[in-house]
DNA sequence: ACCTGAACACCGTTCAAGT
DNA sequence: ACCTGAACACCGTTCAAGT
């Protein structure tokens, strides 16, 4: 019975101990190189020289380990903001910026969806959307519903995109092909309108309509708010 | 050697052929005793009395099953409409129902956000939304997107809620604590909102906030294309 | 032709035992 | 005290072989 070697001891000059931030940045080349979906607790140990146990003394579990990736991966995010730029057109970057970054790789936005980002990043995020939405004239508490939404919209449309681009994912035409099944008499608005519509546009103009949607249904939300200002006596 | 006895023959008078609705029922079963999440193809098999090879001569894979089961539990949905409900309020009723109809199962909603449902009550659903917002006086493709969008909204939040009441997820004092972290100097807006801004309000409330926020953005939306109507030379 | 046992290639998490 | 080998309890999917 002869047992394999051990792996040779002295490739890498002593191991280095784990630490959060060593762990993290081993998520990371997994992620660039294999993608999201590959980021497991057995391959990130694999990739660290340890067995997966050892990670639990660093990371709770996978959900806060994603919590943890996500905020990492926000640091790339470009939030400045000078005034040249309308906050209108600044939101539209942000969120476009965002969602590419969760789309980038599979399972990222997956993630993002069920999980709150963990860390300093995400509040930077969450900090130049209140104040492109403040400077919108919306109040506090719809400035925090706003943001809530959008980023809810980014993070879903980056899951869609992501899931169905990719591996085993339903074809387009699948969507197609159901809609086309619509019976005339039993979805008669449906037959109507015609399957196209609902593919209509690019994947850009369609994220861009409906940024500007939720912009201005959140704006109709303060306007009505706004007579009653000086003091909120009723409701 | 003793071969553990093969499970009584007799139990189950003949044992039913395999048939895609014979799958689904059983389906149905799982995720009513035991959640969606415990919906595997293995237990699915098991509980079939057969191996989960045998799954896969009816259903291409488990995404195909999941889209198959969403458009299932559609059939319970009130899709109804009289016109003493003016559309609006319609329209809510009809995505609060399908939010907790996605909410009930945990695993249910996570899968409708990556899957478009495969099913003549999926279409039954499409269209009744789409008469709605006609009454609302959308044209189609405003409607169509308008549709997207909202059902977006409802799945996402229904995934939401899922993945954070249950079984491991992250508490919500973690998001708590996380915005609280904010520091004054980094996230100045942020900080002078408050966390408590971002959890205003009751869910219900949240939610029905939001389906307001998205009519009225699709409403002014299709006003601005109004002048444009006769013929629409520009764009 | 139709069905499926058994195998392949994986998972997350825990805990007793080692250093 | 800190770390981890090995085990526990699972996964989805394929394919060669059986009826």
């Amino acid at each position: 019975m002869v047992r394999p070697e051990p792996v040779s001891r002295r490739d890498r000059p002593a191991k280095p101990p784990l630490s959060r931030a060593g762990i993290l940045d081993a998520a990371v080349a997994i992620v660039e190189k294999e993608g999201a979906d590959k980021l497991t607790m057995r391959r990130l140990a694999a990739a660290l020289d340890t067995g997966p146990a050892s990670l639990y003394v660093y990371v709770k579990n996978t959900t806060e380990l994603n919590a943890l990736l996500i905020d990492r991966y926000l640091v790339d995010l470009d939030l400045s903001w000078d005034d040249s730029e309308l906050p209108r057109a600044r939101l539209h970057r942000v969120l476009d910026d965002y969602t590419h970054l969760l789309t980038r790789q599979t399972g990222l936005a997956q993630a993002a969806l069920v999980t709150w980002p963990n860390g300093v990043h995400y509040l930077d995020l969450l900090d130049l959307l209140l104040r492109l939405l403040h400077d919108l004239e919306l109040d506090t508490t719809t400035a925090a519903r706003a943001v809530d939404l959008l980023l809810q919209h980014a993070t879903a449309s980056a899951a869609e995109r992501a899931a169905h681009s990719s591996n085993d994912a339903q074809e387009l035409s699948d969507l197609q092909s159901t809609l086309d099944a619509a019976d005339p008499d039993r979805h008669p608005t449906l037959a109507r309108a015609g399957s196209a519509v609902f593919v209509s546009g690019s994947r850009e103009e369609r994220n861009a309509w409906s940024i500007d949607v939720l912009i201005d249904g959140a704006l109709k939300q303060a306007t009505q708010r706004r007579p009653t200002e000086g003091r909120s006596h009723s409701e």
